[in-house]
RNA sequence: GCACCCAUAGCUCAGCUGGAUAGAGCGCUGCCCUCCGAAGGCAGAGGUCAGAGGUUCGAAUCCUCUUGGGUGCGCCA
């Protein structure tokens, strides 16, 4: 139930009645109507812009409009008021059995409730993390997995299909200095002296890569030249690492539907297919690019290449598909891979990418409506920095001196449920401050704190009421008399239960899970608000001694709470507190 | 040089894709509490939404320009 979108539906169907009665044009476009709750609390329950958005294209002044509609409006059992206010809003009220049977809807269905049809079963695919397979995931990784789970779970909730994919960059030559930085500990294992040269991947993470190795084939790579062992041990040691970032991920609760190889995609013909794909379409031509103004390379020489026609779709240059030796560049197979995604049947689809490849986002996205002629949209998601702190203090790292934070590290020392809803508390292309000091702080500053105390409250609470024996299953309490609810601070908190469907779909058509951070932030800051007005008027207790009416229905009102904190932090991918230790 | 992102209270940030008097936490000020309904509560001050134009009933939000920060710009991925 989304009692908001139910009002719409009220509003807008009035002015259809309105339309056929001849008080207003015919055939107005209503999509800009909104029902939305008025910042002002004292201007009412909901507030609809309808009469302004129509005035102009009904020629009609808006009051006009506002004044029949209010008329309508008014005549719905569950509107009690309808008055114009300002440049002619509608401010509603609405009957307190409205908020009522919120609480029950909540109550009945559960974690269900403010599910959406929104999406309507389309498929999306949200591929995201997708790093380079040659070590361990650090920090920068982290909050981009998080991103990505949080919306897939998000998109879920609110009626798409969505698919969490991971395209595997094993294709390059980042994962040839894998192998021969493997090959150095395969020798070391052996008993010689690693030569970990600039250039080779230091880790230790490589260590029982190496051990392994030698457990595989001895001594009888040793002297052997790299061209014999290359291709073996580079695919020994990417599914060593693949297994890791396996593991780093499910560390955070993240797991994946589908991992795609870029290397796979080599010698299928797929590569070659996509580019006569484009090439057909005439985005594929033979080219020199001009140089960067103002920065040009200091080995710059121009030279002919494959291009692609990216600028007919938006982008600034035209972009090369091949390098200078004939070999794809990284876009080749990205194109084919995101071709492929299409080819499988997605409706839309979703990059998560880290701040730095903003670059990349034009191309892509030109790519994409290129190959699939306009049928797939594609929203890029940049992921800003993460900046580390501890005691308040920058937490510097080197990777040179292989000092850099882990996911394995941050997670150890914060916690998977913390380090989550963290990471969701900033817009995705805002940067993020971490310190590891704060965000296990127990203040009201701290916002997961803030809301897993909520949940222990309403747990705890729930666990009182039972001790007086009120049955406080969900089927019992929303069978409780909740016309008991008449305080206006009861009734405030059942808005914001109200509100919660509406949340999710704001949230979903932006593909922007921090609100619904946000929004468990502020039910779980009114929740504490009414529990505190308890300690001075003890009729605002949640239990009520020896009045089992009363205490069922506030009790019913503190579980739709709970129902939705549940609910929002499933969403975000953290388990909901039971009790504070 | 060009493109993209960002700029909101002293600080850290929200702001429901254009709505009414721009919000929260911290910090500050003032009261209250010291109760196992728990690790504080209530209230107040604090803003030229970087700046200047424009679009319209209405702009922090959309457009243009300017300033200041971040990211990126062929043979890395």
């Amino acid at each position: 139930m989304n009692l908001f979108s139910d009002i719409r539906a009220l509003v807008i169907d009035a002015l259809t009645q309105m339309e056929q009665a001849g008080e207003l044009p015919a055939g107005l476009d209503t999509a800009a109507v909104t029902v939305e709750p008025p910042r002002d609390a004292a201007h009412g329950d909901m507030a609809t812009n309808a009469a302004m958005v129509l005035a102009k294209p009904a020629g009609k002044k808006p009051r006009d409009i506002a004044d029949t509609l209010a008329a309508r409006l008014a005549a719905d059992p569950r509107i009690t008021a309808a008055e114009v206010a300002g440049p002619g809003f509608l401010n509603l009220r609405i009957d307190p059995a409205q908020w009522q049977s919120v609480i029950r809807a909540a109550l009945t269905q559960g974690a269900a409730y403010g599910r959406s049809n929104l999406g309507q079963g389309v498929k999306v695919n949200v591929e995201f993390v997708s790093a380079n397979p040659t070590g361990p995931m650090h920090v920068g990784h982290t909050r981009g997995a998080v991103f990505g789970d949080a919306l897939s779970s998000l998109l879920d909730f609110a009626g798409y299909d969505v698919t969490r994919e991971y395209y595997i960059n094993d294709g390059g030559a980042q994962v040839d200095v894998l192998a021969r930085s493997a090959f150095e500990r395969y020798r070391e294992a052996n008993g010689l002296e690693p030569a970990i040269r600039e250039g080779l991947y230091p880790g230790d993470y490589l260590i029982p890569v190496g051990q392994a190795l030698k457990d595989k084939y001895g001594d009888s790579l040793l002297d052997q030249s790299e061209d014999v062992w290359l291709t073996d041990i580079r695919e020994f040691a990417t599914q060593a690492m693949m297994e890791v970032i396996r593991q780093d991920l499910a560390l955070l609760n993240v797991h994946m539907d589908v991992f795609s190889s870029e290397k796979a995609l080599y010698g299928t013909g797929r590569i070659e297919a996509a580019i006569d794909r484009l090439r057909d379409a005439g985005l594929i031509y033979e080219g020199v690019l001009e140089p960067p103004k103002g920065k040009t390379p200091e080995d710059w020489e121009p030279r002919e290449q494959t291009l692609f026609r990216s600028t007919s779709h938006g982008d600034d240059v035209d972009r090369p598909v091949k390098k200078s030796d004939g070999a794809w560049t990284y876009f080749a197979p990205d194109i084919a891979y995101h071709w492929d995604k299409i080819d499988r049947g997605f409706d839309q689809l979703i990059d998560v990418f880290g701040a730095d490849h903003g670059g990349y986002v034009k191309r892509m996205t030109a790519a994409v409506k290129a190959l699939s002629n306009g049928r797939v949209p594609l929203d890029v998601k940049l992921i800003q920095l993460v900046k580390l702190f501890k005691n308040g203090e920058p937490f510097k790292m080197s990777k040179r001196a292989g000092t850099f934070v882990t996911l394995r590290d941050v997670v150890e020392q914060a916690g998977a449920d913390v380090t989550r809803f963290h990471m969701l508390t900033r817009k995705n292309d805002a940067a993020l401050d971490f310190d590891f000091d704060k965000v296990l702080e127990q203040s009201k500053d701290n916002p997961v704190w803030y809301v897993q105390y909520a949940s222990a409250r309403v747990n705890s609470v729930l666990g009182r009421a039972s001790e007086m024996g009120v049955d406080t299953s969900d089927a019992a309490l929303a069978g409780a008399d909740l016309t008991l609810l008449d305080h206006a601070a009861e009734l405030e908190l059942a808005r914001k239960v109200a509100e919660w469907p509406r949340t999710v779909e704001i949230a979903a058509r932006a593909n922007e899970p921090h609100r619904i951070a946000f929004f468990l932030y502020d039910i779980a800051s009114d929740l504490h608000s009414l529990w505190n007005r308890g300690n001075d008027e003890t009729s605002l207790r949640f239990v009520q001694d020896g009045n089992f009416a009363a205490t069922a229905a506030k009790i019913a009102l503190v579980r739709s709470v709970g129902v939705v904190i549940s609910a929002g932090l499933g969403i975000l991918g953290v388990t909901p507190a039971k009790e504070m230790r």
